[in-house]
DNA sequence: ACCTCATATACGCACAAACGAATATATGGT
DNA sequence: ACCATATATTCGTTTGTGCGTATATGAGGT
């Protein structure tokens, strides 16, 4: 029998977004791919936390991730689900009037326009747009 | 000093989406202001779980309860909060490709139009559009 | 004052989520 | 084959959430 796509789940999908850290890694990657170092970096919290919730984006279905050689990009997926993806667009538009999230978003630049501040980023590839 | 209006918590917010139970009774008082027994007839579940459910909602800021006697009747309140309000919105249109969403709405329709077949509702308000 | 009905809250339990620390996996370089 | 780096996963603990049951509150009727 053909292998039907699972319907999306929207009360995993709030659950997801019910949690700061993950809000602010969204926020991050909205309009770029960006690599897990980034993240640690710019939210100054341990990596595994970042890792967790990024695999906690991933499983909801929002988010994928690419390899390149050691290091992961992780980007935003918008979910076919029409009615998910138009919460997702409104969520990260909401961003827009937020403090700490341009705020996060000014020290991505930093980070990208003069990485030699970051000690962490060294050779690290850049974010991209998508 | 002025009170300032405490920002909108949209991680609150995303945590009150994050319960079927609570999609549910938004979708019933999406253009409606509803009575409490009708929830608790249409959705099929104690009163106490219903109660705590709205109660949820009304401490995210997106529902609103009013008293009629000894009924309390409870309506969607859009936040002042622009991203906020627009989330919510996004989340009542995604309701309208969802079956279950459908089915707990025309249950609803006939309660309202019959409601002598449901001994629970006798003489109960009904819920009218806003 | 008392009783009933509609709704809200308190209590205790079971289960899920988030965290830091430690460990595992995967890739590339030597 | 070994080591270093980047990322993921596991473990144990703490904290939070949802539930049913029991009880409290609040309004209206007698």
């Amino acid at each position: 029998m053909a292998r039907t796509a699972k319907p999306f789940d929207i009360v995993v999908l709030f659950a997801s977004l019910a949690d700061p850290t993950r809000l602010r890694l969204l926020n991050l990657m909205s309009g770029r791919e960006v690599c897990v170092c980034y993240f640690v970096e710019i939210l100054r919290q341990g990596q595994p936390k970042i890792s967790r919730h990024l695999a906690y984006l991933r499983r909801a279905g929002i988010v994928e991730a690419r390899r390149e050689g050691k290091w992961m990009h992780y980007r935003i997926e918008r979910p076919r689900d029409t009615g998910a993806a138009l919460i997702l667009d409104a969520t990260l538009k909401s961003f827009e009037a937020n403090r700490e999230m341009q705020a996060d978003l000014a020290r991505l630049g930093q980070a990208c326009c003069e990485p030699q501040r970051f000690a962490t980023l060294q050779g690290v590839p850049m974010p991209m747009p998508l």
